[in-house]
DNA sequence: CCATGCTCTGACAACGGTTTCAGTAGAGGA
DNA sequence: TCCTCTACTGAAACCGTTGTCAGAGCATGG
């Protein structure tokens, strides 16, 4: 572990004419310091420097769950944007707990430069602690209630659950479900009011008890399906408020043997790689990905820029796009499920 | 940005000995330092800890793709060992490219306690850089060439491959094709040999033009899956080494409209969440995720232990597994005589 | 009353860089 | 020849923390 000083001492020089030199400026004996730099194999010490600088060249990444694929793909766009201007990202899990997501932070803020988070709650605590170590953040799919003063990447959830309500209704569902995340955060909330207002403009007023709240993992989905399957009425279509909750659903409906979208259409929140090749191929909102985490980092990385550290917060919000496939259909006249009694029929 | 001296003017002592109050030494007057802690919300700067120390708490993670769920699962096993003895993670993706990997763990390895590393090639020159700076590395579902001076976890790539070829042969196929990974990492190189090895041991040898090999990308996957339907006799069933190449192929099967199982087989590596939920379910050899992450992180941190720092290097082999779901089954006719030409042009 | 031992203390020196400051060498002009 | 200016240099201070070391305070025992 060669330091400045071993470099200095091979070359002949001091180390502070080292230091000037591996910071590009003009020394006289670039040969000789470059030499003991490759024979010693020196590289700098990234502790040292960034005492002294007060810069780590490091983002926190906090994240609900990395397993996610709509996260995984965020973190890999933070990481392209990062690694070409030479900064590493430490990632953490916050499995969408408001505590662990502050222990977390607490343990990173003092070593690094800024945060990229999805905040567990809308409620949270933790933005305050940043904002306290005065270290730069940037909101990621989701906001804060008061989330106006931090710089954010966001896509119109609202909008895109309106899509998800007019898609239905125009195939002509009327007994619509929705199984919604968790409403203290901002995809939660959004994703079900847009759904909810958008079906009541159309002359739906959805039942109390078909408008469930899950907590955006895909065992809720899966419960919360098998809770309607149960009703006395089911909805001829369920709408999910993301891809595990989806991917729950599927399996629910899968096992009760129930046909998609013959008995019941299903359309989700976020795509997946897999959607395309799903039983049945999935109607989706589908939203960018990577290019959140990119746009994210980019905010992020802007801030250090002293020109533009003070700016108001920007807040980019990204259009979503309703993906047609097969897991939507007009609702059958008489819709039977199995282990149903038979020869019941339903008016609307 | 409270410093110790600030806690310890207020504290009406000397650094020091907060210092030694934070570590839990017993001081004289506890109540007055941690009240100047709390007041001035310190939080030791990380910089300075580790500059004294020569430790970071800090474990680097650097993985060919972080969007493949299967890396994901590993890190998130990662994490959750890390977080519990208060390490952190800095991730890296190597885009399965040997120098970017290179780039990525010379800039963290400087910073780090220890690496985990999923190496991009077998014949990789980076961990030579990590043992240069006399850090511990874990491999992780891949290995070296001469790796086993190194600990590692891997899983049984030859056996689970074997797996799959008798699976096949126990249905009865004899025209098997093989889409394999990168010939220069563990599991491309044991995973194509487990299976071509299997097939001659039944009686079966591989055709040369059956034998492709890919880059365990989705688009290779679709690519040769592409290519094989072209041929003028094409396989009863396809293997595939990794879960995205799976996913091509199944992407190239159902674009051609090729029924799965009837007209051909797949059976894949690596199980996907969505596994059981596409059209049709997949046949496939799983292996544990997550609990290659956690076991990659206890064998680390057990080197930070001094007691076990010089344990010879510990290789965890875990075992593979059958998933037998519905896109397997015995070939629909009998097996074509070599050189039989039919006047089918592309039917199966 | 003094010697001894124990516990706790603060001053100070690192750790490995960067930056400031006060030079010095050498080129060029008078 | 001497002076000025420019371009580079090294010594030293500093970033915030921890470990060493000598010593202070106090109780105990002889």
């Amino acid at each position: 572990m060669a330091t400045i000083h071993d470099v200095a001492a091979r070359a002949g020089v001091s180390p502070a004419t080292v230091s000037r030199f591996l910071r590009g400026q003009r020394v006289r004996s670039p040969e000789a310091i470059q030499a003991a730099v490759d024979e010693l194999g020196y590289w700098p010490s990234a502790a040292a420097q960034s005492l002294k600088s007060g810069r780590t060249r490091t983002i926190g990444a906090v994240v609900p769950d990395i397993t996610n694929p709509y996260f995984a793909a965020v973190v890999k766009g933070m990481e392209s944007v990062a690694r070409r201007q030479r900064y590493r990202i430490l990632l953490a899990n916050s499995e969408e707990s408001s505590e662990q997501e502050d222990e977390v932070i607490a343990d990173m803020v003092r070593q690094v430069d800024g945060v990229i988070l999805a905040p567990a709650t809308e409620q949270d605590q933790t933005p305050m602690h940043v904002r306290d170590a005065d270290v730069p953040m940037v909101f990621i799919d989701r906001d804060l209630a008061d989330g106006e003063q931090f710089d954010a990447v966001l896509v119109n959830n609202y909008d895109g659950a309106r899509q998800a309500a007019a898609h239905l209704l125009g195939l002509g569902h009327r007994r619509i479900a929705a199984i919604s995340g968790n409403q203290d955060t901002t995809p939660g909330r959004c994703r079900r009011d847009g759904f909810v207002e958008t079906l009541a403009t159309g002359g739906v007023d959805i039942r109390p008890d078909h408008d469930l709240i899950g907590d955006f993992r895909e065992a809720s989905g899966y419960q919360l399906t098998m809770v309607l399957l149960s009703l006395p009425e089911p909805p001829t279509a369920i709408f999910t408020a993301n891809n595990l909750m989806t991917l729950g659903a599927l399996k629910a409906l899968n096992d009760m043997r129930v046909d998609i979208p013959a008995q019941i259409s299903l359309i989700g929140f976020d795509d997946l790689d897999t959607g395309p090749l799903l039983r049945p191929p999935l109607t989706v909102i589908d939203r960018p990905m990577v290019e959140q985490g990119v746009l994210a980092m980019r905010l992020l990385l802007r801030r250090f820029d002293e020109q533009y550290a003070d700016d108001i917060p920007r807040r980019i919000v990204l259009d979503t796009k309703l993906v047609e496939r097969a897991s939507t259909a007009p609702p059958q006249e008489e819709t039977e499920l199995p282990g149903r009694r038979t020869g019941r029929t339903r008016s609307l």
